[in-house]
DNA sequence: CTAGGGTTAG
């Protein structure tokens, strides 16, 4: 039987050692209530100077992403030792302000403290999405003056940095996995991931087999490599001989079939999955919107969020891109809801996503109030608003939002400019764009890339300056492609220059195109000429070459799937009532417009 | 320190 203490006290006021004890697990600590009772108990007890408590509180604030009060309590240690500056780099990493957590680093070698084993991963870390070579050389000649060697997380981290950088990276990293001598499977690992991120999946294959430890990481890097070039055979016989299948070897495999196009096969592995997780559901939902499968797409998510999984950011934006790509507004529209009841709606990147795909699938106006309703823009949102209007005729539109981007102090970049061209083109806006054209670089510093070339041959040719067309695509530093001939093709259309576009005619053939829509453009141009001779010899090349013209189809979406449909089509088991109902209305609306006040 | 899904153009 326990005795009861007979006076009650505070739960701070104990011995320092039951203090300690209780402060073991700080760095770990995920409540920031208990932090904040653990930060006052230890200025109570005069620990905040302490060397090996603070860079703990340090880390606990971290977690909980108060960087400021990181910053508060780093401020207080007169001599911070490396310890305390490594714990102020992670906090920096972790809250994504690696400019900051550099300038932690120059700072410390400023007062002559030296990084160890712990400092170089979490800086190669903090630039781990935008690595420069010349960086990572950098660090490296740190590691080596330093002497730094002989911790396998060190070189570790290093051979994935330089992994990060490229080709280059990639031969640097091959030599220093060769000189390194302590290895462990994660550094086979890392450079297996670093040759498959580059394709050169025969190399990694030769790594991989040369392993004798192989853990699951390295069999998924290899599902992952053949996967992602369409090597579903190989993936599935890997796969197969498999002894520790997970999570990420299964959706690895679904998503490979998925990008094969081979829904089924994916969605056999999927049904078979003994574990299922936010991932794999994406996934295959994210394959069924993009192939424009709605029910199927609409149905798995409703199952998913019956299984009680909640979409996450990625989640989400992968499926809003997949309906934005087949048109899928219902799949869409249930997202949007998700995001409203799960509050992301103030994650840009998922209004970036629900903005373009509101505006592919035509419905502009919600993509518009999306826009409006975002507490903070980036460039890219500005972007795809730009475009979507762009496409959707509203030329004026988008050119006012481009200034008001302006005002708001947004630079724009080369898809701004896509955007802007676009939207110039679209709404007949020739010599705005023209202008656009003409001073993005000297004004803005952007380069035009060879996709403003086309705009600008178009914009040019549609206003019938043809000769400054031809010589821009004379000047520009890019060899024309079929587009550029393709815009010039219709602006010799549109202002009947038969000759030049028998001159651009002998260009296009070069590229060996199937594609009959320029030889029917140039039959076009003929025939507008009233040269029939030339019209009959130019189809009759058609139909020598076997080239067709792939005709255009129109979609619909229903309740119960996408349709497409093009000219006449008598494809659907309905046809004959559809073409009926279609000969109905249209008499209906001759009918209508013969009375004095039709529209 | 290593594995699967992730916003804009063409």
């Amino acid at each position: 039987m326990q005795i009861q203490t007979p006076i009650r006290v505070p739960s701070w006021f104990s011995t320092r050692r039951h203090l300690e004890q209780k402060l073991t697990d700080l760095h770990k600590c995920t409540d920031l209530n208990q932090v904040k009772q653990l930060h006052a108990l230890i200025y109570k007890t005069h620990l905040h100077d302490d060397l090996f408590i603070v860079p703990k509180l340090m880390s606990a604030f971290s977690i909980s992403g108060k960087i400021n009060l990181v910053v508060n309590v780093f401020n207080q240690i007169k001599n911070p030792n490396v310890h305390l500056y490594n714990a102020l780099i992670k906090a920096y990493v972790r809250s994504c302000e690696s400019k900051k957590a550099l300038s932690v680093f120059v700072e410390m070698g400023n007062f002559g403290v030296f990084g160890d084993n712990y400092t170089y991963p979490f800086l190669l870390k903090a630039f781990s999405g935008e690595l420069k070579f010349s960086f990572v050389k950098m660090v490296h000649a740190h590691i080596e003056k330093l002497g730094l060697y002989a911790d396998v997380f060190v070189t570790n981290g290093l051979i994935d940095a330089y992994c990060k950088c490229g080709v280059m990276g990639v031969v640097e990293a091959r030599r220093l996995f060769q000189v390194v001598e302590n290895k462990d499977v994660v550094s086979w690992n890392t450079m297996i991931r670093g040759l498959v991120k580059l394709g050169e999946i025969g190399e990694a294959r030769k790594m991989f087999d040369e392993m004798d430890e192989k853990d699951t990481y390295s069999w998924n890097s290899m599902l992952d490599g053949y996967a992602k070039t369409g090597k579903m055979n190989v993936a599935f016989e890997l796969f197969e001989r498999m002894s520790l299948r997970n999570v990420v070897s299964w959706s690895t495999m679904v998503m490979g079939y998925c990008k094969a196009g081979d829904i089924e096969m994916a969605r056999m592995l999927f049904d078979r999955m003994p574990v299922k997780n936010l991932v794999s559901w994406t996934i295959i939902i994210s394959a069924y919107a993009e192939k424009g499968l709605a029910k199927e797409a609409i149905g798995l998510y409703k199952r998913m969020e019956q299984e009680g999984l909640r979409p996450d950011n990625g989640s989400i934006v992968s499926m809003l891109t997949s309906c934005a790509e087949s048109g899928m507004l219902g799949l869409g529209k249930r997202v949007h809801g998700s995001i409203e009841r799960f509050g992301y709606k103030c994650c840009v990147e998922v209004n970036n996503a629900l903005i373009d795909m509101y505006a592919k699938c035509g419905n502009l106006s919600r993509a518009l109030s999306v826009f409006e309703g975002m507490m903070s823009r980036d460039l890219v949102s500005w972007n795809v608003m730009i475009h979507g209007l762009a496409v959707h005729g509203q030329g004026e539109k988008a050119l006012h939002l481009f200034s008001k981007m302006m005002q708001e102090g947004i630079l724009p970049d080369t898809v701004t400019f896509v955007g802007v061209l676009c939207a110039c083109c679209h709404a007949g806006l020739l010599d705005e764009g023209v202008h656009y054209f003409y001073t993005m670089e000297r004004e803005f510093g952007v380069v035009p890339e060879i996709e403003h070339y086309g705009c600008a041959i178009d914009l040019l040719g549609r206003r019938g300056r043809l000769q400054e067309a031809v010589s821009l695509i004379d000047e520009m530093p890019f060899e024309p492609n079929v587009k550029i001939w393709g815009a010039l093709l219709g602006a010799c259309r549109k202002h009947n220059a038969v000759g030049l576009a028998e001159e651009v005619q002998r260009h296009i053939l070069k590229f060996e195109s199937t594609d009959a829509g320029t030889f029917s453009m140039l039959s076009n141009i003929y025939a507008a000429a009233g040269d029939w001779d030339s019209v009959s010899s130019s189809r009759l090349r058609v139909k020598r070459t076997g080239s067709r013209k792939r005709s255009g189809v129109s979609s619909i979406m229903l309740d119960d799937g996408g349709y497409e449909f093009s000219v006449m089509d008598t494809s659907h088991p309905n046809s004959e009532e559809i073409y009926q109902m279609v000969g109905d209305l249209s008499h209906h609306l001759k009918q209508l417009s013969s009375l004095p006040n039709a529209v």
